[in-house]
DNA sequence: ACCCATGTTTACCC
DNA sequence: TGGGTAAACATGGG
């Protein structure tokens, strides 16, 4: 569920419910959410207050005070919900966090997939899982020429390449088959046969796509909803995605599925089709 | 019953 | 050592 646009949706959200407020006390209901000691979690969030909300690709960052910064990693279907204390409990809901005002902020994650871990501020960024992370989507940052020249040294196919997170963050397996469509670049392209003009184009794609997402509150397929627990609205703006056999929107030609690497790949195989070989 | 699923990390190979 | 790939994580839905 949650790529770039809808982490981005949900911090919106969370911003809104819960900013300034002090955590009065950490339930973990499920210890392995939390990576490292879920006691040590408890005792040292327990009296602080959420001061500001961040993102890093797909990465939630609460900060708190004294220097405390929660990591957060929804995975496919973890989710923050703002619960009144006398709510019932769903099944699916692993940390709660009591609030000072009785509200609750409640994590849910069916898959229990999602991570969430303390550290100290700033030092997240040394986390083996945001390390290694590419430019934010966005162009101030996210610059063609250092794109063109990481593509040049990439011996995967764009597709997995891009879903990797260190050419650019922020895009999982929906916007990629999107932006690759959009691009006209067939998903097993190699990396490095890639060209100059074909580059620009799938980062400004990039750039424009996922910002359009953000604007419609994410894509919701199965079960993303935000803090608000909203679905989103981009699923209606899809090209490709989930569109096996339908016509392309270019040409009519059927939308075909494949695997590539290990995932779901949707594209059209008149319009975005597999340099083989350069001809000189 | 079997296969599929929006993401990352880990183990293993070259 | 760095890069690439497949399995693993855990559960529900079609």
């Amino acid at each position: 569920m949650p790529e770039l646009p809808e982490v981005e949706t949900v911090r919106r959200g969370l911003q809104k419910l819960v900013l300034g407020q002090k955590i009065a006390r950490v339930e973990v209901l499920y210890p392995k959410m939390i990576v490292g000691d879920a006691d040590d979690f408890k005792a040292k969030l327990t009296e602080q207050t959420l001061e500001k909300i961040e993102r890093r690709g797909k990465y939630l960052l609460f900060r708190f005070t004294n220097g405390l910064t929660v990591v957060s990693h929804l995975r496919m279907e973890g989710k923050f919900y703002v619960k009144e204390a006398t709510d019932p409990v769903d099944k699916h809901t692993h940390v709660i966090f009591d609030l000072a005002d009785g509200r609750q902020l409640r994590y849910n994650d069916v898959r229990k997939f999602g991570r969430m871990q303390l550290v100290q501020t700033g030092s997240e960024e040394k986390l083996p899982g945001l390390a290694k992370l590419g430019p934010e989507p966005v162009a101030e940052t996210f610059k063609v020429a250092d794109f063109y020249q990481k593509l040049q040294k990439k011996k995967k196919n764009i597709k997995t390449a891009l879903l990797d997170q260190t050419l650019v963050t922020g895009l999982g397996n929906i916007y990629v088959d999107e932006v690759l469509w959009q691009s006209k670049i067939h998903p097993e392209t190699s990396c490095q046969k890639l060209t100059l003009d074909q580059a620009t184009i799938l980062h400004d794609n990039i750039i424009t796509e996922l910002a359009k997402a953000i604007k419609a509150g994410g894509t919701t397929i199965r079960s993303y909803t935000d803090a608000f627990q909203k679905t989103g609205a981009f699923q209606f703006e899809l090209d490709v995605y989930g569109r096996t056999d339908e016509p392309c929107k270019r040409c009519g030609t059927k939308i075909q599925k494949i695997v590539v690497g290990q995932r779901g790949t949707h594209f059209c195989p008149h319009c975005q089709q597999v340099v083989k070989c350069h001809i000189f």
